[in-house]
DNA sequence: TGTAGTAAGTCTTGAAAGTGAACTTAGTCA
DNA sequence: TGACTAAGTTCACTTTCAAGACTTACTACA
């Protein structure tokens, strides 16, 4: 199979990975959250090769998770910032890097911290129930076929 | 930059990356928590090369993520499954499918919806934040270099 | 005893994607 | 004029992936 008809595939997941469930594409959202805006500043972030770089980016601007700002005229350059859609992605990015942060952080600590500007508290993310607010256990959840279901979920 | 480097970066995002950050493993890992546990059925569930599969169980074994365990001697077999490292990716992995539904579901809808047990609807997770309990909103997160920051974060 | 079947890999070969360095373009600055 | 900058593009080379055939160790059937 190749990347291009995971697309295609009947499952949120897969579609998600077609967009962003690449190594560099998500390294790319990480420093974009860290407010990392222009080529440069992105390649000599990551150390990502340049083309792989342009790559990425145009595909991110295709599917509206980061857009192209003009941030000067003459000569016309512009910077790649989040869109809403993006910003969307920032508990799924959250959880991964906890999850790091608790199974691979040394013995100093998590490398980065995350604090709650409204409460004050560095945290970590908790996943709740939209319906009943509470904390959601794995085993506590059943998926089930929804309206889009075909013969695989 | 080598995929293997990655886990030596100063980031828990890339050292999560290195294990799991690979479209394949993602899958996997999707499939493992909708109970296949087999080399034959994610071969079949998937349409992955068996190459690339056994390299990824692999990978996922060595890592913790997931464990094997005997299903029957003579000839001996085993079945893949999660442990509790690997039950600890499931907020990760709901938030991106819940972001494609969001952004991917056709008309429909999505294909497979996830109810909470012990309320008994189904639900979208939610990030909130650990301390207050709040619902967490991105622009009202500041990160911060923690204990095991080096110049980099 | 021979034949087929099963589960979990392993091997092989051509195609695709990634890497690093040099080059290009359009403009500014001194 | 010459050096510098940002954002790519091009090129030669290496690594990884895809698809399918093959292997191993055992069971079940006739």
């Amino acid at each position: 199979m190749r990347w291009n008809d995971l697309d295609r595939e009947n499952c949120s997941l897969s579609r998600t990975l077609a967009v962003i469930g690449d190594r560099w594409t998500l390294l790319v959202l990480r420093d974009a959250f860290l407010r990392v805006r222009r080529f440069e500043d992105f390649q000599a972030s990551l150390g990502i090769a340049r083309r792989v770089l342009t790559e990425r980016l145009k595909l991110l601007v295709d599917e509206g998770v980061l857009k192209k700002v003009a941030y000067q005229e003459r000569p016309l350059r512009y910077e790649y910032r989040l869109t809403e859609k993006g910003i969307g992605l920032y508990p799924a990015l959250v959880a991964l890097v906890h999850w790091g942060d608790e199974h691979y952080a040394g013995k100093k600590g998590p490398p980065l911290l995350h604090r709650h500007l409204s409460c004050g508290h560095d945290f970590r993310s908790v996943m709740t129930c939209s319906e009943c607010g509470e904390a959601l256990d794995p085993r506590d959840v059943k998926p089930h076929a929804g309206p889009g279901a075909r013969k695989r979920a």
